[in-house]
DNA sequence: AACGGTTGCGGGAACGGTTGCAAAAAATAT
DNA sequence: ATATTTTTTGCAACCGTTCCCGCAACCGTT
């Protein structure tokens, strides 16, 4: 395993190092353009790749910028993912992918594996809205920015950006309501994710607001998986009480719910309509399509990138700010119409 | 934003930096356990973080496998790298991750990006089976080793590893035929994917070896995407053609007709059975569950890694070599029991 | 006391780039 | 022609780590 390096273009063409580095960094200013096309020209002849551990060592930065997501199994942080690289990139920067697996310690480890690597910033989507925090703001007290996106996180001085969950629930549960739903069951998310209990706010609020009893027996915990939104309906079917929606915190929940009502010969949204918050592309590809809130992913990850940048550029005096955007509601085939 | 460095140890310690390079490192043949203690005390409390760039270039290794995928919708290739991800961090690697979005151009960038990261070793799954095989050759030439997962590559020699498309197809289609079905669709997947063809001849085995005819026009092209699936799905029904049975290349293609299926009150199974390769959780997450043959997603990481690592081993005098795993036929609720 | 062997540590040269500064070469002005 | 400026180039230091080599101190033997 043979790199060729700048010095190898250099002795080839009796330079010196320091033109080829030139050279090859387009540095017009100070090299003839005849040295500067043989150089570049050579070095593709000979296959030259920069190296850029050297770059990272010499230049005081990675022009990397680490990205912790939790999960792989949605596809939202896939796709979050997707649009943060393509800001990125065009802004110069690579980007290195670590996942926590909705663990705190794997989420430590990546976290260290990011400042081995020596990112110049960090996205973050964390697995426990406080138990890491300390840990964070540790990181951005030694100067490596912090932009934390989706799931909230608390007590921790950093710029934010996630959709409102408490306004999105209202526009959601209130549809239900509207469209005549009267017994609506709440699948929880877990209580560590600061998203869910905003959400769980919000449909309090639609309830008061319709002068509806809230009844706490219509609040389950449906995890974050389809298994467990599976087990969580299966219970709740099983302990009788009459329903006629399901809201819940998560798509991957609600769809675990959904195969239990259909094995169950529920119709759908005849007998019991469904809906969630945080849909991706799967919701259009199960029948019947799923009413959801989604995310502004796109937008999200463009505030996200424009954020963190900008903390780079100005490190002193530089402000957190939380940006919170607003979801969409889709209704489709799973909620009757208003 | 300021890293403390082996030699801000060593001088607040007033040791050499030899000395704490040693001790960080664990080698107890060359320092004294309490010199090691105290220095790794020390290190802890100055917060140390070894910079990777510098050990990457002494050392002339990054300790670092690339892995291009083509595409982040499907989950498989998320779960691969997840359990690839885990075998290589046990023997000491980081991962980065590149995707080419299915395009040969921006797969070509994802190898330059994963070359100048100077990663030693590369698992790749293409998204062209031949376009570019000459970088690939190029590539391994020049002492990368590589090996390559799912998506078979044409003409270049190195180690692969996939499933047995063809017997997945055979063993997939005579269920379908097994169960009652006489008039099966088979959604095609694109041509410059080699498994694509493979499927498709297991497809004709089948149909030879049950003495049913053979109609072109029951072969479609159903692309890879749920929309793609959707269209050729419409465009089949609206042809007029009889049919019974959809068995499709992979699984959203499938999951997009399946759309238009419902749409039009097909029954599933009752009116059409359906079924895929390469099915995920997502077969499991829809109504009715999707028959699917499974790909062996840890086994394929396991060989793939294991493959990779002792090629990196011993780089001279290794042998190319293909393994083929077999997939798992998986039967639900979208086919008739046989 | 002189000897070889071990143990623990420090010095310094790499690794492959970048970059400030000075020097050489070329272009321009006097 | 020489003086001056501008362009182009080379030298050398540096980034943080590893690792080869050498040195000293200490050990037990003779």
């Amino acid at each position: 395993m043979k790199y060729v390096t700048i010095m190898d273009i250099a002795h080839a063409l009796g330079v010196s190092k320091s033109t080829v580095s030139r050279a090859l960094a387009g540095d017009v200013q100070n090299v003839k353009p005849e040295t500067m096309e043989l150089i570049c020209e050579t070095a593709r002849r000979m296959g030259y790749r920069r190296n850029e551990a050297a770059v990272n060592l010499r230049r005081q930065h990675s022009k990397t910028i680490g990205i912790v997501i939790p999960e792989v199994v949605t596809s939202f942080f896939m796709n979050f993912i997707q649009f943060a690289q393509h800001d990125l990139r065009q802004k110069g920067y690579r980007t290195i992918i670590a996942v926590s697996n909705e663990d705190i310690t794997q989420e430590r480890e990546c976290l260290d594996m990011l400042v081995q690597c020596r990112v110049d910033g960090i996205l973050m989507s964390v697995c426990h809205r406080a138990a890491n925090a300390s840990l964070y703001q540790d990181l951005m007290s030694r100067g490596i920015p912090m932009v934390f996106f989706d799931r909230r996180v608390d007590g921790v001085e950093a710029s934010q950006v996630h959709i409102d969950d408490a306004s999105a629930s209202v526009y959601m549960v209130e549809k239900l309501i509207r469209s005549g739903c009267r017994k609506i069951v709440h699948l929880l998310g877990p209580e560590h994710i600061g998203n869910a209990t905003d959400r769980l706010h919000g449909y309090r609020e639609v309830l008061e607001k319709f002068k509806l009893p809230y009844n706490p027996q219509y609040v389950v915990s449906g995890g974050l998986s389809a298994e467990e939104g599976a087990q969580a309906m299966e219970r709740f079917v099983r302990s009788g009480l009459e329903f006629d929606a399901v809201f819940g915190f998560t798509e991957t929940a609600v769809l675990g719910a959904k195969s239990v009502l259909q094995k169950m010969h529920y119709r759908i949204p005849e007998d019991v309509s469904l809906c969630c918050i945080s849909g991706t592309a799967l919701c259009t590809l199960v029948h019947p399509t799923l009413s959801a809130v989604e995310q502004p992913t796109a937008e999200m990850a463009d505030t996200a990138c424009r954020l963190l940048l900008e903390q780079m550029e100005r490190p002193v005096h530089f402000k957190p700010q939380t940006v919170v955007l607003s979801g969409e509601v889709v209704l489709r085939e799973s909620t009757k119409a208003v």
